[in-house]
RNA sequence: GGUCGGUUCGUCUAGGGGUUAGGACACGUCCCUUUCACGGAUGAAACACGGGUUCGAUUCCCGUACCGACUACCA
């Protein structure tokens, strides 16, 4: 009998969504909508201490943005609600409660300076692991070594108590993980982890699979940083009783830093210059600030697809895939199984790609908006004309405006260095030349046009037009190279290049 | 230190007992182009090391090295 597929993205809001956390929401939806299943994100906001604002907003965002947004959230829930694991506070004790009725956890009393003394004491004794287990619990205060009475007494006291997992002594946990295969550990290894804070709220560990049980997740998939603990995650399904619904684990490689070693960090994209996160981030509360891939200019498809071979690929040569045709190829054996550097170069690739794949009228917003923040206003029209200047020649939309705003703004001033070099006699007596043509012209005219006009002049001139052209493009748009001249001079219409050259003429000095 | 995971060109990776070890990004060269790009062609570039198993290992096994994650009343 098989389960409908259900899997969840859970974060944790502690501030922006980092790049390997999208990824990991990635993959999920990915998963679900191969499978015909469900994608959910639930909030695992257990540390009060830690609560940032805005982030959860910041991954709603984040997502929507991608197109990725979850079938069941705080903010659209399900059958499953509430998904703030906050909100579902008063159902974790019971759970916890229930473990040590069971006799798979304890009360311990220890407060965080006993704690500290135990491992210092154990470190000094050169313990291999000097941790709350099997072996040192014996010597802690707890409702393992205390009187029954006296731990009534405590608890009934108000006493501060956290609940404990009972690590079992020895005892093989093994887990097959859908990338990694099967993977053994020895209980030994294991700590007593915490279940339930002083505070009365639930650790990672126990929210985590009392939720997935709730909530029927069939398949966590989710970072590699999670695989040490999956082994306590499985002793916990085996004591809760609920083995035969434990989800399937996949952990999902991480991302790396690109140049030296360790996992990608905040301050990588700003050593090297490049986001890490998904959207420009700003904590109000710390002042601390992000750069985000859409506002640098990633396209959230371009984006997206770059972020889907971050450590998967379909098995064959293609590269480019929508999202829909991600979810036709997407696999989780195909997953790799070893760390990603991350390679801001191939991401610009990507969006070069998609960039040169869209049509000129959906590009032109950007232009349009670009223009307008420099008081320039443009229309539609105007805006698809240097769209298709522009388009094969740049990473970014906004290097659209950039690259192409000599166009709409006539030059004021020149680039000495070509005009040093190319600001000649013969180049003079073209332009001159051709702005007369350009003045006394009334037919049609386009690229082809402008093309034929200027060679007709230049061979009037017995000229050579070859030596001169740059000095065109000086004259007209002041700088010394960029997108085909004809094409520009067919935007700009003989009245604009003629009053341009004349201007350009007037101000240059010709050289020796 | 311990536990767990990983290791194919600089990077992302395909492949897998016998291959000229394939592709993409980046890089070099050439072509196209009266600029710069795009595009096309082409070049350089990899199986971490040592043992085994085998007729044969980059591929399977073991070890070593290196890298990483984890080792909190954080997730």
């Amino acid at each position: 009998m098989s389960r409908e597929v259900r899997v969840r993205f859970a974060p944790s809001p502690t501030g922006p969504l980092h790049i390997g956390g999208v990824r990991t929401a990635l993959y999920n939806y990915l998963f679900a909508r191969k499978m015909g299943g469900k994608f959910l994100l639930r909030i695992e906001d257990t540390d009060q201490t830690r609560f940032v604002p805005g982030a959860e907003d910041y991954i709603k965002e984040s997502l929507e943005w991608l197109g990725i947004s979850p079938d069941e959230s705080p903010w659209n829930p399900g059958d499953c609600a509430p998904y703030r694991q906050s909100e579902r506070k008063p159902s974790y004790m019971q759970y916890a409660l229930d473990l040590v009725e069971a006799g798979h956890a304890y009360y311990a009393f220890d407060t965080s300076e006993e704690l500290e003394a135990m491992r210092e004491r154990l470190t000094a004794a050169r313990v291999v692991q000097p941790q709350y287990n099997s072996i040192t619990r014996t010597q802690m205060k707890n409702s393992l070594t205390l009187p029954e009475e006296e731990v009534k007494a405590r608890l009934a006291s108000g006493e501060p108590y956290v609940i404990r997992v009972k690590i079992p002594r020895k005892e093989e946990v093994r887990l097959n993980d859908m990338i990694r295969g099967w993977v053994m550990v020895q209980s030994a290894t294991l700590d007593d982890k915490v279940l339930m804070k002083s505070d009365g709220m639930p650790t990672y560990h126990l929210a985590n699979i009392v939720d997935d049980h709730l909530m029927n997740i069939t398949h966590v998939i989710r970072g590699e940083e999670w695989l040490p603990s999956a082994p306590l995650h499985v002793l916990l399904y085996k004591f809760f009783g609920w083995e035969d619904t434990m989800p399937e684990f996949a952990h999902l490689p991480l991302l790396l830093k690109p140049d030296g070693n360790g996992k990608l960090s905040k301050r990588d994209g700003d050593k090297l210059g490049f986001p890490v996160f998904p959207l420009n981030w700003e904590n109000k509360v710390d002042g601390d600030t992000a750069a985000g891939f859409r506002e640098q200019g990633y396209l959230s498809d371009a984006f997206l697809n770059f972020l889907a071979f971050l450590g998967w690929n379909p098995g064959d040569e293609r590269e480019i895939f929508s999202l829909e045709e991600l979810i036709e190829a997407f696999s989780v054996e195909r997953i790799g199984k070893s760390g990603t550097k991350f390679d801001i170069a191939k991401a610009k690739w990507f969006n070069e790609q998609y960039l040169r794949a869209k049509s000129n009228a959906e590009l032109a917003p950007y232009v349009i908006a670009d223009a307008a923040k420099e008081g320039v206003t443009i229309i539609q029209d105007t805006a698809e004309a240097l769209v298709a200047l522009m388009k094969e020649r740049v990473t970014f939309p906004a290097e659209i405006w950039q690259g192409s705003r000599f166009v709409v703004e006539a030059p004021t001033e020149f680039d000495q260095d070509i005009a040093g070099k190319r600001w000649n006699a013969d180049a003079v007596t073209i332009l001159t030349a051709y702005a007369e043509t350009l003045e006394g012209y009334t037919g049609d005219f386009d690229a082809e046009k402008a093309k034929a006009l200027l060679g007709e002049t230049a061979e009037a001139k017995e000229l050579k037009l070859g030596k001169s052209m740059q000095a065109v493009r000086l004259a007209v748009t002041g700088v010394g190279a960029g997108p085909d001249l004809m094409e520009i001079f067919a935007i700009l219409g003989t009245e604009e290049v003629a009053k341009r050259i004349r201007f350009a003429l007037a101000t240059l000095e010709v050289i020796g």
